[in-house]
DNA sequence: CAAGCGGGTGATTTCGCAATCACCCGCTTG
DNA sequence: CAAGCGGGTGATTGCGAAATCACCCGCTTG
């Protein structure tokens, strides 16, 4: 069997030595180096191009976000697994943003790591459960930030009135405007929701919640 | 030892069974019922409060995602992991949305669900890691939506200029503007990508990489 | 101290979008 | 067939953001 080739990137000798024997231990895995910082892992990476590197983001002289991207730049298919200790939601959504295909801690079981590093290799992604929730929460703003900008003050009230069924003549009753202008409101906000018809309009904005 | 205490919700009775008598021979849990659509499963959980259900999509009568943002609305702090085949992206995005803690695919092993369902009662949340990179290429497609908006064409040429080193008078020149108009614009620039100085707008817009 | 540079404030024009209304077309229904 | 409704096109006004420039302040440096 081939083995998956790794590279440790880490600033404290201690856990890097403790990793490297941890690693040696399953036979599927194979070290091709070590490096203490990032300015040393980019051009670790760059010679013996490892399958996956496992980056650490404290790190002096450079610190795992910048070595990412220096590495994502060099070797855009490069797998890279943050391993850190950081929860900070800043430093998780730009190792994401950068081309991270992992984020996981250091209190990771030893079993856990090796079922990451293997599906990381294979393609897929994988993140720890603890930041996992983080991730989703960036998900839902962005997507409501989305919606939100998305229909003017005016245009959310007529789809309000449309989605309580009313006709277009109630609701320019309801909301003291001319039918026309009514129909126009729903002209756009059709174009913008990307739907044909009031029905859909008002399916999507259910389901986006956005009433 | 107190059990987490599970609802099951699936339209083939076959895969229910066959979780049920899973998940009845790990003692950790306890089913409380089950359900085959969402329009069953919305009364139940309301009636038997579970500490997490296991649901899945695609599903008659009603749906799973229909079914999970009725679920949430009654009771928000319920925890709800998707159980699917779908690999869609929308119906990911849209769990997600909706509030799922988990979003784990049909294929997973016993003891991945096993260990899935305890992270997210632990209030965590896990997705498959085939679900995992969608996920994270929504976020960064989301990050650079923010980004591209965020700054005026005129403003992303002067921060190019920024980011080459050139002073404001070189700006001038290179953009056939007056000086002051390229203040201007570093002024807009550093308001809306909240930084405080030119320095720091060059380095985030490297890490970003909207140059 | 004066020139150059980074940084801050005010003022202008222009352009796009929001909000409004009028008018037209095609379908159904009593 | 005419009245009502959903849907499409054109036109107007007003506001806010983009882009432009002028002027002012404080620091460094020769």
């Amino acid at each position: 069997m081939t083995k998956i080739r790794l590279v440790l990137v880490d600033d404290h000798a201690l856990f890097r030595r403790g990793l490297l024997s941890l690693l040696e231990e399953m036979p599927e895995f194979e070290v091709l180096g070590e490096a203490g910082n990032g300015k040393d892992a980019v051009p670790l990476v760059e010679s013996t191009a490892p399958d996956v590197v496992l980056l650490d983001i404290n790190m002096p002289v450079m610190d795992g976000l910048q070595a990412l991207a220096a590495i994502r730049k060099q070797r855009p298919s490069q797998k890279v697994i943050m391993l850190t200790i950081s929860q900070n939601d800043d430093d998780l959504i730009s190792a994401i943003v950068a081309g991270a295909s992992g984020y996981i801690l250091k209190n990771t079981e030893p079993e856990a790591l090796r079922h990451t590093i293997a599906q990381v290799f294979a393609g897929n992604s994988v993140l720890s459960p603890e930041v996992t929730a983080k991730v989703l929460q960036a998900v839902r703003r962005s997507q409501s930030d989305k919606s939100r900008g998305l229909l003017s003050e005016r245009e959310v009230e007529v789809l309000k009135c449309l989605a309580r069924g009313q006709t277009t003549s109630q609701i320019a009753g309801a909301l003291f405007i001319s039918e026309n202008t009514v129909k126009t409101h729903i002209r756009h906000i059709l174009e913008k929701m990307e739907v044909n018809n009031r029905a859909e309009a008002v399916a999507r904005a259910a389901q986006l919640e956005l009433l």
